[in-house]
DNA sequence: GTGACCTGTCACAAAATCGTCAATTTCCTG
DNA sequence: CAGGAAATTGACGATTTTGTGACAGGTCAC
């Protein structure tokens, strides 16, 4: 259950505190000391979620909470607030904005690491996990079921995970990169041909279903999905 | 969001006051003032809340939650549970017992009311307690049996949980995650790998009876409980 | 007490999937 | 049509994920 947790806190020696705990609990934890360059950072990294300490110098905490919320991008990261105690204000107006949770302090190492585990596997399933259906093939993330028409296709994890981004994005060419990032995530380090047999897995699995040409090669470029034969005529 | 909450603090004063506050928020307060009393109420009124001080009379309130915790038919009741301050022992023990919240007193009467309502709003919505069927299989929360076909089917409350939660939510896959979710219920510390124990558990006990496919694996996902056979029928 | 369950965890076995490579085939360019 | 870049393919060892059996505690009804 590691998780990539931002932490902003502007007093260094908290912030040490709190990220030596966490780092012993197995956790990838990055600092902010302000409210600003935690945005920048939510927004690059995208944590797991945020460890934010309600006074900061700057925007306040409620403030980067509020934002935070506002961004679609954003919006689902749980956001567990830290407090200094009697601050009742602020805790109703936390958990009003959007907090997850929320820690007194002094807490103790044991019941940080546990809420924030509490938080971690709350999360809400994804919203848009809809259906996608193009050209007599189907796709559904909830069930993790592909059909042809009447017959079921098995597929394994990546092969599920690459169909189901390029039926979500369909005639498009993508490169071999962007189906690396996209697919396999942007962090990974994988050769570029790794995608060719995958793909070629893929083309397998449809190809006794009647879906041959679906997946189409663009010399140079990368794959295509389309429901379009690759040439006209013949 | 009115909600029926079972109020459980041995002082009288506080007792009124935050009856008092709950009332104006529109909850309806029923109160013991002990965990004697207080066990009985949730076991014929089924709460859908318990806000229990930790200090009592007679048995603690950490006991009465672990009772709470332990017994099938309230098990998901959420707790929040009433601290003095400085009590930090208690609120890991808690939160480990299966408290869903704290608030150290005193507190505000606002901040409760947040509480409880961010408790009551996380809370996976409530199985029906109508009787499943599906496949030939059928499952009765009501006398806790189980049969597939004529033939009685035994299991262990946590299998019988388990199936319950897959019955009521089939097609769908579910992770570990969310499955200790919604059926140990999110504040237990219990390994994914569990999960699986479980799983394999209930599908030994449904594999005599004439019911193997029925709960699948998702490869990279979770599980799943479908009529369906995974693959097509060769 | 005590014996019959249940539970949660492990360690290990079994399976499924992954990423790479090298050999081939295909396709474009001149 | 030759040359070479780009893509396909089949094989394979490594890695990851699941399935299993065993086990140490705990609970509960006798």
């Amino acid at each position: 259950m590691a998780a990539n947790i931002l932490l902003v806190e502007d007093e260094p020696a908290i912030q040490e505190l709190i990220a030596a705990n966490l780092g012993r609990a197995g956790h990838h934890v990055v600092r902010a000391g302000d409210a600003e360059t935690a945005q920048r950072i939510v927004r690059d990294a995208l944590p797991d979620l945020v460890l934010l300490d309600w006074m900061l110098p700057g925007m306040s905490g409620i403030e980067l909470a509020r934002r935070l919320r506002a961004d679609e991008r954003t919006r689902a990261i749980p956001i567990i607030m830290l407090t200094a105690r009697g601050e009742e204000q602020d805790k109703v107006a936390g958990l009003e904005m959007g907090a997850d949770d929320y820690i007194t302090k002094p807490f103790s190492p044991r019941e940080l690491v546990a809420r924030i585990k509490a938080v971690l596997r709350r999360r809400a399933p994804q919203a848009t996990e809809d259906a996608v259906e193009l050209g007599g093939l189907s796709l559904d993330p909830a069930t993790h079921r592909v059909f042809a028409g009447e017959q079921p296709v098995t597929l394994g994890p990546t092969e599920f995970r690459l169909l189901h981004f390029l039926m979500t994005h369909p005639e498009r060419v993508h490169s071999r990169a962007q189906l690396l990032d996209q697919v396999w995530g942007d962090h990974v380090f994988v050769e570029e041909r790794t995608v060719d047999v995958h793909v070629r897995r893929l083309r397998a699995a449809l190809e006794p279903v009647g879906h041959d040409g679906l997946i189409q090669t663009v010399r140079g470029s990368g794959y295509r999905l389309s429901a379009q034969p690759a040439v006209a005529g013949v």
